[in-house]
DNA sequence: ATACGGGCCGTACCATAGTACGGAGTCAAG
DNA sequence: CTTGACTCCGTACTATGGTACGGCCCGTAT
């Protein structure tokens, strides 16, 4: 760990981002831009950090970084039951996603074995498929 | 259908999808501009119809603009074999993000659970699991 | 005291797949 | 022959999550 008034540079580096992505993060209201001198430079604490990787974590579980700024709000309430929603709506989008993924993997595997079977002189199954009537 | 020399209104219509995104096609090369005089209206004729539906398909597929333009070349020369190698590729990224998602759904279902478990005095579960150190 | 690396800021840009806009021209019906 | 709907075109804007740039300022080590 840096020594920890950290510029925003050490800040990036320790949690493996970009310094714009930080600035990025002020922008989007994600991370409490941190007292400073007028004219100097930004002194993260280790709670910035803890944001970060907060942030990180949670776009790892799919969420995006508008619906990031609602947990962190939540949490600074601790509220079980709404996070909780707020899960469970984004567990449902991925359950879609997912099933929507599986249908194409279905229907590509299919295609691809079709292809895999055709001789050399028939017209491509594939494509045939995509221009089918 | 309507009658053939479809203008782009026709055209967007019958395919379901917005003018603007006809024009969009001709921009990215993904459909060829029909002939058209001068100064006049451009004229669609039925294979128009028929690339758009086979540009749904593929996007349907999960396949990228950019992709379905390698696709139409490949329609126009029947390449089944390299076909089949981008439709391999596709698959793949295909699995790759299912993987992912089943690894976000888990996580996110394991979550949620505790926060019903939890009782009303006990930090929400979640949210600490996404600040943890 | 000065050099130089890093931070400051606003703004522009990347990919992706379109959508919207506005002023001018065109086409078809009445 | 006029009206109204449609089309033309280039350009700008949408969302998403950043990345890059450039001119200037700051801070620290020598």
């Amino acid at each position: 760990m840096k020594k920890h008034p950290m510029t925003i540079g050490g800040l990036a580096e320790f949690s493996g981002v970009n310094v714009e992505t930080i600035r990025f993060y002020h922008r989007r209201g994600l991370l409490e831009e941190p007292i400073k001198p007028p004219q100097g430079y930004r002194r993260y604490t280790p709670e910035a950090a803890q944001r970060v990787r907060f942030i990180q974590r949670a776009q790892q579980l799919g969420f995006t970084l508008t619906e990031v700024k609602e947990l962190l709000l939540l949490e600074d309430g601790q509220s079980c039951r709404e996070t909780r929603l707020l899960a469970e709506r984004k567990l449902d989008v991925i359950e879609h996603r997912i099933a929507d993924l599986i249908r194409m993997q279905t229907l590509l595997t299919g295609l691809v074995k079709q292809c895999k079977n055709g001789g050399r002189f028939r017209r491509c199954p594939f494509l045939q498929t995509l221009s089918a009537e």
